[in-house]
DNA sequence: GTGCTTAAACTAGCGGTGTAAGTTTTAACA
DNA sequence: TGTTAAAACTTACACCGCTAGTTTAAGCAC
């Protein structure tokens, strides 16, 4: 086959095919042959609309990223909003565990990255943050999300259960293994309380 | 060559030799022939002393972990210890960047991390905090640190600066490629006074 | 409408990856 | 002293990302 009449391939289906098997195999199993076979294509065809399969994985993050609202930053105070935009990333990220090692990077220079920093970055200048303070908040808010989103998965089903034997006090622990989930769960929300109940109290403290 | 008289290997030259070529090339730099090569060997006869290559890259990971002092927790109050041992670890960190991403997942089954996450966990369980809530802020802290110290290196230097121009408050920010580090370390002391803090607000709430 | 350029698929192939299998020699032990 | 296990080796497999060059169709200029 030479140029087909139709074209076979856009960004967006190869974005979408890439994502759908990120998801459920696993950014491991993302190589360009698996993904143009997925896609009824021959592998290096893929490189007529990505320079190369980092930008791939690249606009498969962004992609996630899309889904997050940033609408609460015009509507609520920044605190408010933080928290309703951290809960919403935290949800996004769940749906989509396998790519959370892509974001826990940072933005990089991923559009919707940037602009959910941006919006992020701005809300808090605009409600009176030092710049250097808001940069520092939204990266705290980064840690949160994406660490505990990231080790959801992370950890295999097979734990031997002596492992811990030497171990006490863990053994003694609801396992973590086991409970890996509910543990990420917890800390989240322990630390976004944390966070930004400390936030508003510096807050208010600067302001009277 | 067959066996030698003198083993050629053991699996703590194999350990300081993958973690040194680590540090200075990378984690991507670390394949098993590159690190036989460097250890004047064939690449297969390391599989003599490691079952896969994951469990090489997890002694190395767990050889960075044990360098993290752990004796505080039987020193000092359960906030103190905590906000020592935070220091120490992300010093260890910093030290050895790249084997982040590895650490950033949990401890997994490796020994020191496992010992570490004991010991976080039972100093504050000792100190009267319930299991469930020791467990979520072990995990907090992990993602704290290991959060600041993943993004340091992770972003290259080549940005183009025409790339924030679509994004004015981060353009006016400090860049956050340049200043990446500096960012890292102040989200980090900033996240850590308000956890302790807030840990400690709440711990003393709980006890009147 | 004819010719030129570009787009989008192809095939072939390079150098690299982790690792399995089987071989050889040496060391350690019964 | 004979047997077994250890620790190196070589060979090879299936896969990886990616480059180069080829083919055909589409789109545009004259």
């Amino acid at each position: 086959m030479a140029r087909p009449r139709q074209a076979l391939l856009t960004r967006e289906r190869i974005v979408a095919t890439a994502g759908a098997l990120v998801d459920a195999e696993g950014l491991d199993a993302l190589s360009v042959r698996r993904l143009a076979t997925e896609l009824g294509v021959q592998g290096p065809s893929l490189y007529n609309h990505f320079p190369t399969k980092a930008d791939i994985v690249d606009a498969v993050a962004d992609a996630v990223v899309e889904r997050v609202d940033l609408s609460v930053f015009q509507e609520a105070p920044w605190h408010d909003a933080l928290r309703r935009w951290a809960h919403a990333y935290h949800a996004v990220l769940t749906e989509h565990p396998n790519i959370v090692p892509v974001l826990a990077q940072g933005p990089g220079r991923r559009p919707a990255g940037l602009a959910m920093a941006e919006a992020v970055f701005g809300a808090l200048v605009d409600a009176g943050w030092p710049p250097a303070r808001a940069t520092h908040i939204g990266a705290l808010m980064r840690y949160l999300v994406t660490g505990s989103a990231l080790g959801s998965f992370a950890l295999g089903f097979d734990i031997d259960p002596d492992l811990y034997d030497r171990y006490p006090h863990l053994h003694n622990a609801p396992r973590l293994a086991a409970h890996h989930e509910a543990v990420d769960e917890g800390a989240f929300a322990l630390g976004l309380d944390l966070l930004i109940n400390g936030l508003l109290a510096q807050f208010e403290g600067t302001r009277r």
